[in-house]
DNA sequence: TGCTTATGAATGATTATGATTGATTTTGGA
DNA sequence: TCCAAAATCAATCATAATCATTCATAAGCA
């Protein structure tokens, strides 16, 4: 079977079940695990479908799958410990842009009491602001299902009746060469914007992303100061002249 | 089955049963307890859901629709039969433009397999449109926390961007001389402005309207269609000089 | 032939799951 | 009200499934 060929009929499988699983695959196609799996990655990365575990649904179809849910809960207290050291960096007062984000989420707890005016692109981050007391802007656009974010020429268009004090962007990977990435070029887009209406700009990621490239450039690293949970001395060493790195107290 | 199947799944549940218990998931699933478990932890943290003792019920569904605890499940149904009608005015492939309100929420359902594109300034209706698999546009703007309505000159630009092929608005209020009114005037203007921008507008409203004078005007009577429950002789005969006014069959 | 690309197998790492345990909460009767 | 039983919960552990990575082989092509 030839590559492409069976390409086609992962997808036709996918658009009949909304689901498959990488098992049902091998055995219907004869093929191996690996060449599956291999599949399922290359047609991930031309967006035609997301990859879960054990095998891969697809894209924005799966409407009330919260884009968060497939973190770990470990994961899930190193981005509080994350959110709120970046909240930190707010002063009283200040205008801010959160970027949609699961760590960006995370922040609202840690930034009631401080007289801020938030602008974001976020759906589930609104409810959250609102929740808190604090004075919410939302972009508007299209409403990307999977992740309640809100991306798209409005999008760009309404933010840039802003001006921001500093801005917390979520990224997908940092990495010397490639500066900041992440899936989407559309939030990509998004998040470009917003940075360069900002006096200053945090990304915020934790320690898996480190190296990683993702599909879409956001900027290059010296563009923003990042925030981690923590870092080893080689990543460190190279980043340092990059960017200012800001690690997490354990 | 595969994990975000399983959540989709309790999801489509919980927006069925408004509540469920771990014992019927488990059940239904096929999966273990502490699987379950797991699944309403990490969906709860998305924000979907919220977990109660024996298992878990839909988020907000008061900041959803307040009218349903606010209001009798009498002026719930009649609001649920004048969407209905509403929605049958709606063509193949048209491009709409949804009022945040009660009422206009309640269309929704009646909408899918239309091939819309929709275009809301309330919060609570983009998510509900998402369900339905409708492509949904949000206006953005400055969010007011009780209504989930976005408002303010944001709001206003972002509308200019779009035409209309037909338009629903929420209205507290109409009266031959004063018109169509609401409480709230920054409401009004988003709603002057969508109308402008639409080739056909209805209003909707119930009986308890009729003659009711709210704070702000949106517009005149003739410059809208109004959709209502039932309504008496001696109103008709005032009305229908000024306005088409559609009634919903009992 | 030499080069690239696709494939399959093997590996150690990561993740999802189910069972177990002791703690917590609810329930119902005194 | 209070207490005890039952139900539910959080936390932990072991296991099985799945994953990313690497390497070697086979197939296609100039």
């Amino acid at each position: 079977m030839l590559t492409n060929e069976r390409h086609l009929f992962i997808m036709q499988l996918l658009e009949e079940k909304q689901t498959v699983k990488i098992q049902e695959l091998v055995e219907s196609t004869g093929a191996s695990e690996s060449t599956i799996r291999r599949d399922l990655v290359d047609l991930e990365h031309a967006g035609k479908l997301e990859r879960v575990f054990g095998g891969a649904t697809l894209t924005g179809k799966n409407l009330l799958e919260p884009s968060i849910s497939d973190k770990s809960t470990q994961l899930l207290d190193e981005k509080i410990k994350i959110a709120k050291f970046a909240a930190s960096f707010v002063q009283q007062g200040d205008s801010v842009y959160l970027d949609a984000g699961t760590t960006t989420f995370q922040m609202i707890p840690f930034l009631k009491d401080k007289d801020l005016v938030v602008v974001t692109n976020g759906l589930t981050l609104v409810e959250a602001l609102n929740n808190q007391g604090i004075t919410t802007y939302l972009t508007g656009g299209l409403m990307k299902p999977r992740t309640g974010a809100f991306v798209g020429s409005q999008t760009i268009q309404a933010l840039q009746n802003y001006r921001f004090d500093i801005c917390f962007l979520g990224i997908n990977g940092f990495h010397p060469e490639y500066g900041y990435t992440t899936p989407d070029p559309e939030e990509a887009a998004v998040k470009q914007m917003a940075s360069s209406l900002s006096r200053k700009t945090y990304a915020l990621a934790d320690h898996s992303k480190i190296n990683k490239i993702s599909f879409a450039k956001i900027m290059d690293l010296e563009r923003a100061t990042l925030i981690v949970d923590e870092i080893s001395k080689d990543a460190n060493a190279v980043l340092e002249k990059k960017t200012i790195v800001k690690v997490v107290k354990p």
